[in-house]
DNA sequence: AACTATTTATAAGA
DNA sequence: TTCTTATAAATAGTT
C-alpha cells in the first residue's frame, strides 16, 4: 500500500521484511486497539516476529480473554476449571455450568489438606462479599433511577 | 479513515457500532494475515465482539501460539482462573492469584443484571457450604485418626 | 527517522 | 445487507 503493491508472500530481503515487520506491526497493534475502543470488542494479538521475539496487545486482561477463547462452546473444552464464565448466556446454561462447577469442585477438594480448604473457604466468602457489595450497588443505581423518575414528574 | 475522521472512542450508536465492527474485524484479520506471510511472523488473533461472538485467526495452530505465549520467558504468570491448584506453592502467590481472581470478577459482574447477581451468591453460598462439609468432614477424619492412635496406645 | 506517492481501509450514503 | 465513493490512514520505497 505504498510506492507499490507487493505480493502477498513472504519477502525475501531479510532488512526489507523486518523494516516491513516493524511498520505493519505497529499498524496491526493500532488497529486492534482501535476496533476495541470503537466497537466495545475484546481483542488479544500474540505476534512472534520470525526471530521470536513477542509483541502482544489485550483490551482486557491477556488471560481472561484466552480463557474465554479456550472456554468458548465451539472450541474444544479441554479443562472443566472456567467458573466465571456467564455474560451473556441462557440462564439454563448457567445454572448448568455452575452445577458442572460444583461437581468438579467436590472432586477437586478431595485432595485438598485443612489448610487449603480454609484458604479456600475464605476466598469464597470475599467473592461473595464481591458479589453482595455489587447487588447492593446494582439496587442503589436503579434507586437513584426511581428517585431522578420521582423527581422529574412531581 | 473515510467519509469523516472518527472519534477513538466507543461507538454510541448500536447498529453503526455493529457495522464498524464488521468492517473493522475483516480488515484486522486481513492485516494479521498479510503481517504472517509477508514477515514469516506467528500471528494469533482472537476477538469477541460486544455480543460476545468469537472470531479467531492464527497464522499457525492456535494452541502453539498460545502456549508459546504463556511460556514466554518475560511473560507474567498470572494464571487466574486456577483457583483450585496451589499444593506446595507459595502462600503469596497464592494470595495474589485470588486477588486476580476476585478482580476478573469484579470486572465481569459489572455487566450482570440483579437476577444474574442472586443467582450467582446463591451458587456462592453453595460452594462454599460444600467446602464447609468437606472441612468439618476433613476434621472428622483427623479426630478418628486420632482416637484409633489414642485406642492403640492405651 | 522522515518523507511521499500510492495503495488500502473505511464512514457515510445509496 | 451489499455496493459505492469520497476521504482518511497505512505503508513501500526513497532520502
Amino acid at each position: 500500500m505504498a510506492r507499490e503493491k507487493i505480493e502477498k508472500k513472504r519477502i525475501a530481503n531479510a532488512s526489507a521484511r523486518q523494516m516491513t515487520f516493524s511498520k505493519r506491526r505497529r499498524g496491526l497493534f493500532k488497529k486492534a486497539e482501535e476496533l476495541s475502543i470503537l466497537c466495545a470488542a475484546d481483542v488479544a494479538l500474540v505476534v512472534f516476529s520470525s526471530t521470536g521475539k513477542l509483541y502482544n496487545y489485550s483490551s482486557s486482561s491477556m488471560e481472561v480473554i484466552l480463557d474465554k477463547y479456550v472456554l468458548y462452546p465451539s472450541t474444544i473444552q479441554k479443562d472443566g476449571q472456567q467458573i466465571l464464565e456467564f455474560e451473556g448466556q441462557d440462564p439454563k446454561r448457567i445454572k448448568q455450568q455452575f452445577e458442572d462447577a460444583s461437581q468438579d469442585l467436590r472432586e477437586e477438594l478431595e485432595g485438598l489438606t485443612l489448610k487449603d480448604l480454609e484458604k479456600l473457604e475464605e476466598q469464597f466468602e470475599m467473592e461473595l462479599s464481591c458479589i453482595r457489595s455489587q447487588k447492593v450497588e446494582h439496587l442503589v443505581k436503579k434507586i437513584n433511577e426511581l428517585q431522578q423518575k420521582v423527581t422529574t414528574y412531581i
